[in-house]
DNA sequence: AAAACTTATCGAAGCGCTTTAATAATAGAT
DNA sequence: ATCTATTATTAAAGCGCTTCGATAAGTTTT
């Protein structure tokens, strides 16, 4: 079987010395534009390509990324955080990085179970996705590797991190409301102390302060425990019922939610959006389903992927970089729960 | 910052040469116990780890091994695929491979957009799940690089694959019929033309066959182009319209097709299980959502990236190994479709 | 007791690359 | 023309590992 080639290879046809191949391929030091030109043709001819190991023994560096998801989320519904991998692994081949993807479990014990990369010191920065136990990023630290995180907040701690854009979400919310002609606009916030769903909650109230236009409480649910179907139909409940007027539309902070409000609402007969209009969060796959679908907003899993893998090249190229706090934007997806569409509209599992 | 520690140090520290110490690291060769427990002992010491692209310079072996997908699995709802992976990934770290994942493009043209792994020749082996360009295949192969196919039949080529049992679970979904005393077992088959839905297909027959039940044609709809919620959806129309006598039970070809089926049996208030008992195919997430849930056949994804992942391995170590087509058993799901069940069953999302 | 294995250990070469330091060639300044 | 700076090229060392072949020591066979 023929023997790929080697730099070696290279230098001989080329005539010129290793080194010189080396330059080349890395755009280094002195060349003169004839040598370079004449070796990058015989690099071509030969379909030559250096090899990982190789490289990576000279430069200490292994040339892959970390990318650590909990197992859970590979038990979800939604793809959330498989887009973000591919948008991740996206950006890496244009940094010419490969991933290195590993689940660890919730109730993580760093002393037992560290990933394999970890332990072989086989990557040269970390990309975590969602949330995770804080001794992990306190050992990955002092292994001196340099982390971003993904949809997962910690104040306290010093990396640089991306999230999406919680409050512009329900700001877009509201305007896409305002500019219905809505102006009773209520909220379902679910459960606050959740960082994001608090952003969420915060966007909704400046909105609504920003358009001049004053919360009426009883239109606010901001008592249940958690983000489910059925707080939202518990909620959603509880808001009809405890009201005497009614608003015209309702903003819930997930979809999950804004499927349980219309689930109540079909029970009782309230017509969505004629009686009212209802925004989602998120853009899961069901609120696409949904009877009527879901207009939401939507979080752009991709360019989270790709954002956190360029900032962490960064971080890796240059050490000791500012860390950053990016928020990727969100976008309103308009949808027949807002809108009577005229336009057919899938809602069948394909 | 201290570095961390080379095969030399240990070497040193143990008082032998780098040879022995690198014969204990393998478990090769002739090393005496005592020596071998001391080299042991200091590794343990030092936290010693071989350096990945040093040990791959070496062996000319990555320790990579490839995982392609092609890009529209990630788009999909079901997480199918990535169950495989889940499953792959697990079996990779036994015997020490790294995953590389990337996703092909459907159209995809091996000169244009191959992988990066194999252009550079970063992988021992490659994983293929779901159907690819006979192209791509036949390009690794021309780099003399072992495939293990999985969830993809090509009867014409010559790897290694892995594949579910279709024919048993159409055979376990017809004992389980037989087992609550139906007789009258009509089928929704779909597009035939796919080779797994052919197999369900037949698997249907000959347990009928087997439990000496003669087929009912008016029963049995082949005549779909497609396996989606709509054809489940006429399949179950034209089959209650065209014959005049009913099944007592019916199994469709897929989850999706099931749905069709439940939702035609609502709008003419068919009740299932009471007057039509109703199987699945695949255990998708809706099925278990559904009204009422659906008794399905459960796929083992983490069980195919597993084996496909152990017979890879088999394939790099033991050259010209025997190809074989591997099977991986279902198993019947049972749920309100079939049983009317007293025990609350989670339909809503979580 | 010599010959012939078997077992144990190690030095050295080599895997394919990067990089440093040395040298050579060219251009610019005096 | 001479000296200096700049540009171009390369030999050689080294990254951390495996493995071949040499050597030494211990065992068995004759």
């Amino acid at each position: 079987m023929p023997q790929r080639p080697t730099i070696k290879d290279v230098a001989k046809r080329a005539d010129v010395s290793l080194s010189t191949v080396s330059l080349v391929l890395n755009n280094k030091g002195y060349v003169s534009p004839k040598t370079r030109e004449k070796v990058a043709k015989v690099i071509n001819e030969l379909g030559y390509h250096p090899t990982r190991s190789a490289r990576g023994l000279a430069l200490r560096k292994s040339g892959n990324i970390g990318f650590i998801l909990t197992d859970d989320h590979f038990t979800q519904t939604e793809p959330f955080y498989t887009k973000i991998f591919l948008g991740a692994e996206f950006e890496a081949q244009k940094h010419n990085y490969y991933i290195l993807l590993t689940t660890i479990t919730k109730d993580f014990d760093p002393f037992n179970s560290l990933p394999r990369f970890l332990i072989e010191k086989n990557v040269d920065g970390i990309l975590i996705a969602g949330q995770v136990s804080t001794v992990l990023i306190d050992y990955i630290d002092s292994m001196n590797i340099p982390i971003v995180l993904i949809d997962f907040d910690v104040e306290n701690h010093k990396h640089s991190t991306v999230l999406n854009n919680n409050y512009q979400g329900t700001q877009l919310a509201v305007e896409h409301l305002i500019n219905l002609q809505h102006r009773k606009i209520g909220y379902i916030a679910g459960d606050l102390s959740h960082p994001s769903i608090n952003e969420r909650y915060q966007g909704y109230r400046n909105a609504l302060k920003q358009a001049g236009i004053t919360l009426e409480k009883s239109w606010i649910s901001i008592n249940q425990k958690d983000t489910k179907v059925s707080n939202g139909y518990n909620a959603a409940k509880d808001l009809i019922k405890s009201s005497h007027s009614l608003p015209t539309a309702l903003i819930a902070a997930n979809d999950a939610m804004a499927i349980g409000c219309l689930q109540y609402f079909s029970e009782i007969n309230i017509k969505v959006p004629d009686d009212i209009a209802l925004i989602g969060f998120d853009n899961i796959e069901k609120a696409l389903s949904a009877q009527p679908s879901l207009t939401t907003i939507d979080v752009n899993k991709f360019a989270m992927g790709g954002t956190a893998m360029s900032t962490l090249v960064e971080c890796i190229t240059e050490r000791n970089k500012q860390i950053n706090h990016i928020r990727i934007p969100v976008t309103l997806v308009v949808r027949e729960s807002t809108v009577k569409s005229v336009m057919q509209v899938e809602t069948q599992l394909s």
